[in-house]
DNA sequence: AATAGATTGTTAAAATATTGACAAAGTAAG
DNA sequence: CTTACTTTGTCAATATTTTAACAATCTATT
C-alpha cells in the first residue's frame, strides 16, 4: 500500500457515493459472497466499474489483479474509510413520528451509532419507554450532554424548534448534528451539520414522472 | 443522466438541485417577502449567484434585471418545473413509525401528494385510524389501486416485504414508486423508483466528523 | 512451469459542471 | 429626461468528474 504524504484530496463526488458503497457491500455481506469484482459490484450498483476502481483508489489498494475484491475486507475498509468503527455518543431531540421511526431504525445501530438518551418538550411523553430508551424533558439536556459528553445531537423536531435545540445542543459540547428539521441551522465553523431532507426525494421523483416521456439516454 | 425537457437538455447536477430551490423558496414565500435577487437568494442557500441564474436559464428567463426575482413568481415557476401541480393519487404500504411519521407529513400535502390509502398486513393496525386515514389491508391493495387509479405508491415497510409490494403496485398500475425499505427494487422500464436511503446521511456526517482536520476535502 | 484469461490501479482524454465577467436592460431618484 | 445604480441572462474560461484504455500482475488450468 503507498503510503499517503501530506494531505489526501478527496474529491466531493467521491465522498457521496461512500454510502451507497457501505449499503451495497452491506447486502453483499449479508449473503455470505467471498468474492467480488469491480465488474461485478459496479453492475449491481448502476455505476462504471471505472468509477468504482477509480473511487476506492483515493482511500488505497483493496483488490488482487486477476481475482477482484474480498468483499468483507472491502466492506471493512469502507467502514474504517466512514467512520463506522467510532461509536458516536448521540442524543435525540423531539420525540414525534420521524423520532419514533428513527429510535426504532435497525441501521442506527448497525451504522455505529450509539444512542444515550432521547428528549421532547411535550409533558405528556416525557417518561415514556420507547425501545429501551425514557423520553427525558428537554430541560435535562444541557447537563445530561456534558454528564455523557455526548458527540452527536439528531433533531427531528417541528422547524420552529431546530435552532433553538441546536444552540443548547452546541452549547453541551455537540460537534455532530443530524438535522431532519426542514429549517436551515447556523452553527460555529467547528460543527458539522448534516441535514436530511425527506421531501427532496418525493420531488425528484415528481419530476422525473412529469419528464419521463422525454427521457434522454446520455 | 440528463434529461431533456423540451428541446432543452437539463444537466443532472441542476435537476438535483431543484428540490432545494423549491424549499428555500417556500421559505421566504412564507415570510411573505416580494422580491429576491440571484445574490440574496444564492447566499442563503450557500451557493453561487453565478450557479443560481445558469441554472434557472435551463427554464426560461423568471427575472427581471436591475430588480430580481419576484419570489412567488419564481416559486410557483420551480413548482411547474416540478410539477408539483399535477397531484397525483398516492397510497402508502407500511404504517410503522416512517409510515406515521410520513403520513402526518405537513410537505407531502403540501408538495401536491394527494395521498387517498393507507396499507399494513398487521391485523393489530389495520382498521386503527391515522390522520383522518383508516389503515386497510393489504389484501384489498391490488383491486384498491385499480379502481382509485392510484399514480404513486410509498414503500415504508421492512426490507423483507419491499420487493414483494413492488410488484404488487405495480400489477396494479403503479408508476412511481418512492422506496424507504433499504432494498433494491426491480421494475419494468417505464417504472420510475426514487429510493431515499434515510441511514445515507449519517455515514456522511461520520465522515466529515472523522475526517474534519485529517483529509482535505476537495 | 507455462499459458490463457481475468482484473486491478492508473493515466490521460473526454464529458460535465462551475465560475467570473460583462453587455443589455431594467430601476430609482432628482 | 438623464444619470448612477442594480441585476439579469449568457458566454467562455476554469475546474471537476467520468470514462476508456492498458500495462502490470494475479488466478486457474493443464
Amino acid at each position: 500500500m503507498p503510503i499517503r504524504t501530506g494531505p489526501v484530496v478527496v474529491p466531493t463526488a467521491v465522498i457521496k457515493r461512500l454510502p451507497m458503497y457501505y449499503r451495497y457491500l452491506q447486502v453483499l455481506v449479508d449473503q455470505g459472497l467471498e468474492r467480488v469484482s469491480s465488474r461485478e459490484l459496479s453492475q449491481l450498483m448502476g455505476i462504471t466499474s471505472s468509477q468504482l476502481r477509480q473511487d476506492l483508489s483515493y482511500f488505497g489498494e483493496f483488490g488482487q489483479q486477476g481475482y477482484g475484491y474480498k468483499v468483507t475486507e472491502l466492506y471493512q475498509a469502507i467502514c474504517e474509510i466512514l467512520g463506522i468503527e467510532k461509536q458516536y455518543k448521540t442524543v435525540l431531540v423531539g420525540v414525534g413520528n420521524l423520532g419514533r421511526a428513527l429510535i426504532n431504525y435497525q441501521g442506527f445501530s448497525r451504522r455505529g451509532l450509539n444512542l444515550k438518551g432521547i428528549f421532547d418538550n411535550n409533558p405528556a411523553i416525557i417518561g415514556e419507554n420507547i425501545n429501551d430508551f425514557t423520553v427525558r424533558s428537554v430541560e435535562e439536556l444541557r447537563p445530561y450532554l456534558q454528564k455523557e459528553a455526548i458527540q452527536i445531537g439528531v433533531i427531528t423536531t417541528p422547524a420552529s424548534a431546530a435552532q433553538k435545540i441546536a444552540d443548547l445542543l452546541i452549547a453541551g459540547g455537540v460537534t455532530g448534528i443530524w438535522n431532519f428539521a426542514p429549517q436551515h441551522i447556523n452553527v460555529p465553523e467547528d460543527v458539522i451539520v448534516e441535514n436530511t431532507h425527506i421531501g427532496d426525494g418525493l420531488l425528484s421523483l415528481f419530476f422525473k414522472m412529469k419528464h419521463q416521456e422525454r427521457l434522454e439516454l446520455k
